[in-house]
RNA sequence: GGCGCAUUCGUCUAGAGGCCUAGGACACCUCCCUCUCAAGGAGGAGAUCACGGGUUCGAAUCCCGUAUGCGCUACCA
């Protein structure tokens, strides 16, 4: 059952192109898109392009890339306020008209010289209100000499307003901490607090699900929203996501943005998971939940208030568990594109797609992610291997007995019928006994031989899908490596 | 400097006055399984619930201070 309240729930993820979608943002988007989605409502999309200064290229495609890829699919939009212009100048002019708004012909110099007189002196860094009684007169001749107006809104000198935050409880600013913000820059362009308040009216917003940091801005929206006459929506604020250094997410913490993490190789569903754990938990125990199951459970009263700091080990760890429970085919699937884009050149292409899904049955359950698949797998793929003699010799082997037990497995293995891991096993098994070997030793020794690394997966399996050919020469490689190492 | 928000194991978190000698997960350690690795199983260590005062028969949970951290304080979002 649904109430009339719940089936009209619009919400938005609105970011600003300013740089590439960081986990942060995207922690934003999902529990709008979760919000939405739990209560049957809408999810929109709005791209708050008002800085033209700082606009990055390629960020707004990141941001619709990202959120695709994730599958956090937008009912609306995207919007591009950099479209909507005149509907801000018209609401501009609404404000002016009212004596809500003023224009300010202070230089961006003055302003400056101004804030930091006031730092040196400890005051408050504020709009010291010059233009906010400016006479018809003064300001007709500040346009008529061709200088560049702002418009600042004119905010009460007293009083206090309070808002119920619905994560942080009520919240109270008094309007002597406020100055008099820019709603309309020099250039025409709205800032985020009027394009936001406006845009979130417009279409119809519910509730506003955005990060922490602007918690203080929202005395200045609900201003702005009676100044028009409006309905303010519902506010929910939500923890921020930190680094490890408990400093905003950034470029200094590796991989930051949502394509990086795609371009490594973590699932969408691992990452949502993750995501959606850091600042919402179900009850005590669960940890693992798909997308339905957030979609379904979620709620802004299980959002916690504090900021989390971003966990590498565990999103791996949890991105490992969505790789073993792919099916084998979707595996296959998944990491080809890795292996292709990562194995050396050396290997022909395309690569062989029945001998790949052999290799990447053993290597499934062994991978964190997909980009260090082609690092596992590459032995099965190389011609020659690259390893230094010594790791031959890690068992605690001397160099003549390694020769001798490699040599009499080659020898049994040339006269081997069958190359499956059973057949394999029944040769070698009983062939570490003849040798007085240990198992731990012989194996290791074939091990390092056949693939060229002390750890790979399980030997007689691995062996089965190298192939016969490929085990004898990269057997004879190794005893030739020893005799001229020994030499 | 001002204002605001926050504060439970290293990290993510459970906890809405007695169920808490604080539970789960990642990471870590030990053991089991075992040809190595991984996975899996069983254990372990790890939080005087930031600190100090209250309120109460009883507080991680309520109130007040202090400290610390973070955010805002732009013609950035």
């Amino acid at each position: 059952m649904q109430s009339a309240l719940e089936t009209s729930v619009r919400v938005r993820f609105a970011p600003s192109p300013t740089g590439y979608p960081h986990l942060g943002n995207i922690r934003t988007a999902l529990f709008n898109c979760l919000f939405a989605r739990h209560h049957g409502g809408k999810f929109i999309l709005r791209i708050e392009d008002t800085d033209t200064a700082r606009k990055v290229e390629g960020a707004t495609e990141a941001i619709l890339e990202g959120l695709q890829w994730l599958g956090l699919n937008w009912d609306e939009g995207p919007y591009f306020q950099s479209q909507r212009l005149p509907v801000y100048h018209e609401i501009i002019e609404t404000l002016l008209e009212t004596g809500h708004a003023y224009s300010c012909y202070c230089s961006p110099q003055r302003l400056e010289a101004m804030r930091q007189e006031q730092a040196k002196r400890k005051q408050p860094p504020k709009y010291d209100r010059r233009c906010r009684d400016l006479t018809q007169q003064e300001r007709t001749s500040f346009e008529t000499a061709g200088i560049a107006r702002v418009v600042r809104f004119r905010t009460p000198l007293e009083g206090e307003t309070t808002f119920c935050d619905l994560i942080h409880g009520p919240v109270t600013f008094k309007h002597d901490t406020l100055d008099d913000f820019v709603l309309l820059k020099s250039d025409g362009y709205p800032t985020y607090h009027l394009a936001n308040v406006v845009d979130d009216h417009l279409m119809a917003i519910s509730h506003v699900l955005r990060a922490d940091e602007w918690l203080s801005s929202v005395p200045r929206h609900v201003l702005l929203y009676q100044a028009l006459n409006w309905q303010p929506p519902q506010f929910a604020h939500l923890p921020m996501i930190l680094g490890p250094d408990r400093a905003k997410l950034s470029k200094r913490h590796g991989a930051t943005t949502i394509t990086e993490y795609r371009r490594q190789g973590y699932l969408p569903a691992a990452m949502i998971n993750f995501l959606a754990l850091l600042g919402w938990s179900l009850d005590d125990r669960t940890e693992l939940l798909s997308i339905e199951e957030l979609m379904e459970h979620f709620s802004l009263e299980r959002v916690g208030k504090t900021p989390a700091i971003f966990n590498r080990d565990k999103l791996e760890w949890m991105n490992g568990v969505y790789l073993r429970r792919l099916g084998h085919d979707e595996f296959v699937e998944e990491a080809m594109p890795f292996l292709d884009r990562d194995l050396p050149d050396s290997v022909g292409r395309p690569l062989d797609r029945a001998f790949v899904s052999r290799v990447l049955s053993l290597i499934q359950e062994r991978a964190k992610t997909l980009g260090e698949v082609p690092e596992l797998a590459r032995f099965f793929f190389l011609s020659e291997l690259q390893y230094d003699a010594g790791l031959l010799l890690s068992g605690k082997l001397d160099a003549q007995s390694a020769i001798g037990a490699l040599t009499v497995a080659a020898q049994r293995l040339e006269e081997a019928a069958t190359w499956d891991a059973a057949a394999l096993e029944g040769i070698l098994r009983p062939l570490a006994t003849d040798l007085s070997f240990s198992t731990g030793k012989f194996f290791g020794l074939l091990r390092v031989a056949v693939t060229g690394c002390t750890a790979a997966p399980p030997l007689f399996q691995t062996m089965a899908v190298l192939g016969k050919e490929k085990c004898l020469k990269r057997l004879d490689t190794a005893v030739q490596m020893l005799s001229t190492d020994s030499n």
